[in-house]
DNA sequence: CGATTGTTGCGACTCAGTCCCAACAAGCCC
DNA sequence: GGGCTTGTTGGGACTGAGTCGCAACAATCG
C-alpha cells in the first residue's frame, strides 16, 4: 500500500521536522507513531517489524533514514545497548541512562544528570569538549537475582 | 607458518591462562604480545590485521575467541565504542572510562570510580545488582577545537 | 496545477561477529 | 620421549545491523 501524508494516523506533532527544513511524509508519522505508542525504546529491526503488520509498508533503509532524522530534530532519542542502537519517544528532554538485565532483558530509566555532570568535568579537564555521552550499566533486576539463588 | 608455543615471544606471564583451566597456545600468546606492546586499545579487525605483519598466522575466527577468553582471565579489558569493541592490556586494573573525539578518534582514558559509585548506587535504588558498566564521552579534543574556529 | 527537490524503495554491499566441524597440538601419564 | 585425551585452531558459511547509489515518487512552493 502506498503511504500518504492523508493517513489519519499522522498529525503527531511532526512541526519539529518543518522547522528543520524537514518535509511531512507519512513514513515519518507512522516510526514516530510506533515509538509513542510503544512507550519503550526499540532497534530498527523491531519497528520494521512494528510498521509491516502495519497498513503502510516501509522499507529498511527509510527506517534507518527516518530514525536518524527524527533524532536530529529531537523527536527521538537514541543510545546503544549492545551492537545495535534503540530509539525512543523523546518525552521528557531530561538526561537519562539504561540499567539492562544481563539475564530478562528489563530496561528501566536512571536519572542522567549526576553523572553527566561528572564526566563533563572530567571531560573538560582533558581539554575535551563534550558532545554525547553514552553510558550503559548491565547487571541482574530484582526479580532474576531471586530466581538466581 | 605454524605456530607453536616455543616462540621466542611467548612467555610474557600466560600463568593466568593456567589458573583459570587454559591451554598455553601461541596464538594467545602473539594477540597479548600485540596489545601489550601496543600500548593502546583495539579492535579485533586492527588486531588480526597486526597479525598478519607478524610471524604466525591465525584466523578471525581465533582472534575473536581468544580474546574473549583474555578478556574472562582478565588479562585483557573490552569496552565497546561505536560499533565495535575494543581490547587494551589491563595494566592498571583500574576502572577507566573513554573519552573519544569524534574528529580525530583520539583517546584518553579519565578515572571512573566517581562515575561508577554513582552508577551503582543509582542501580542498587531500583534493585539491580551491577555486573558492568559502560561509559564512552564523545566530544572534541583540544587540537580539534582549535582547528574548527 | 506544474516544477522543484527532498524522500523513498530496492538491491547490492560492508562490517563485525558467530557457528560448526574436522584437523591439530598442549598437557598428562606411563 | 611417545601416546592419548581433550582443549584449540583453521576455514568457511552464515547472521545481524547497517550503509550506499540511483531511479521512481511525492511534499511543498509559486
Amino acid at each position: 500500500m502506498k503511504a500518504s501524508v492523508n493517513d489519519r494516523r499522522v498529525n503527531s506533532g511532526m512541526a519539529d521536522l518543518q522547522r528543520h527544513g524537514y518535509r511531512k511524509t507519512a513514513q515519518r508519522a507512522v516510526i514516530l507513531d510506533i515509538l509513542h505508542n510503544s512507550r519503550q525504546h526499540m532497534t530498527a529491526a523491531q519497528i520494521a517489524d512494528a510498521v509491516e503488520t502495519g497498513e503502510v509498508a516501509l522499507t529498511r533503509s527509510t527506517v534507518y533514514r527516518t530514525l536518524e532524522t527524527l533524532v536530529e530534530v529531537g523527536m527521538l532519542q537514541a543510545s546503544r545497548i549492545g551492537r545495535s542502537m534503540y530509539y525512543e519517544y523523546a518525552q521528557d528532554r531530561e538526561s537519562h541512562h539504561h540499567l539492562v538485565c544481563t539475564s530478562c532483558q528489563a530496561t528501566v530509566h536512571i536519572h542522567g544528570a549526576e553523572v553527566d555532570a561528572t564526566l563533563t568535568r572530567a571531560a573538560s579537564r582533558a581539554g575535551f569538549k563534550v558532545a554525547e555521552i553514552q553510558v550503559l550499566v548491565g547487571g541482574l533486576c530484582r526479580v532474576c537475582r531471586q530466581v538466581a539463588l
